[in-house]
DNA sequence: TTACAAGTAGACCGGTCGGTCTAGTTGGGG
DNA sequence: CCCCAACTAGACCGACCGGTCTACTTGTAA
């Protein structure tokens, strides 16, 4: 087999992370990602079957670097378990400034964008963002089990059902942000994630 | 001048609401919508200058819907003030609920839909949501403002940043019911958002 | 040195997009 | 009864969509 020597399908995925994110799936064209990438479109279908399995690998790209930018500061065991939620907030609102700086607009959520334009019509797309949700969700529950056993938050806090919240929570402050096109409103709302809590044994009914 | 004798104009209107919501507002096109509502094109464009101007059109028609369906019956004098939001809630389950047995999958909030998807490409979609979302924070506000003059609020609450993040938390929920085509989501986390609290005098940098 | 697979180039495809335009068809006021 | 504006019909437009296909170049292993 031929070394992986060139670069090109990382060319393709990133050009095509940037472009999306900077505006929405159905916004962007195959030939626009080719362009941008400077690959043409021979070499595009031969690295992708179709425009949604990029996109379910652009998904993946944009958790790389999540995890890279965000959580691997955030989650540090040097910084006590409710505030890395807080810190968390603080670099996202920077990266949103940053982006809105470059784009002229805040983008959100790149997760949630792609899952609320496209969960209705893509079951693939959706489900793989719904996993992505689930694993920071995980991340989210061992933070509170965390603190928990430091008793910063009590021992009937649903530590799964409040990381979920928390989720929420950041998701929808990030919508607004983007709705208002303001990112202070992540510094206004944010920082009640870290006082969000969801009580053990509530009735869920059917 | 003419009586406005026939419902050509509403029958696209609603037509349009009802394909952007189960699908998303790239996935439709002008001829789908003139398809359902039985209209030709001509038509259309003499009603709607463009797509876009339909869509600012179709989001005053959800409102009304909104208005009738969820917030007159949640924010009824003979609910307590905090239980109006828990009362939002369950008809936003039941709603969801019926869509998600009709559509085959969760729609979301329809609003949140498309500031997700249209935010960075149309200001003027986004800032007719933005408009939309500022309506629904003042309701919240007056809610909390009650709830507060009760004594069920203690009184250095923030009621406004409390009823934005309130949406915040509530767009957020409906997201990830949304991304797991499971209402049952709602249930688990939405009576949080009447625990939300955001005190005043927070600092806002900058 | 040859042979073959990996990768690239780019013309091409049918279909659909939002939008335009001209030619009617109504229906009510004068 | 006529006229004119509101409305409808539907053919048509260029641009672009995601995707295909054939021909070519290249790197490398035998």
């Amino acid at each position: 087999m031929n070394a992986v020597s060139t670069d090109t399908r990382q060319r393709i995925l990133e050009s095509a992370r940037d472009l999306i994110y900077a505006s929405s799936y159905a916004e962007v064209g195959v030939a626009a990602i080719c362009e941008r990438a400077s690959v043409k479109k021979g070499s595009f279908y031969h690295f992708f079957p179709s425009k949604q399995e990029l996109t379910l690998a652009v998904i993946d790209e944009f958790l790389v670097e999540f995890k890279e930018r965000m959580f691997a500061q955030a989650f540090s065991p040097d910084i006590a378990p409710l505030d890395r939620f807080r810190k968390l907030l603080e670099i996202g609102y920077g990266f949103q400034v940053e982006m809105a700086a470059v784009l002229g607009h805040i983008p959100g959520c790149p997760f949630g964008n792609l899952a609320a334009e496209l969960s209705t019509q893509d079951d693939g797309i959706r489900s793989k963002v719904d996993q992505v949700f689930a694993l920071m969700e995980r991340q989210f529950a061992a933070t509170l089990h965390e603190a928990i056993g430091r008793g910063d938050v009590p021992p009937e806090v649903d530590a799964d059902a409040t990381a979920r919240a928390m989720l929420a929570f950041l998701e929808g402050v990030l919508l607004m942000a983007k709705t208002r096109n303001d990112a202070r409103v992540m510094l206004e709302l944010g920082p009640a994630v870290a006082d969000l809590r969801i009580l053990k044994s509530s009735a869920l009914s059917t």
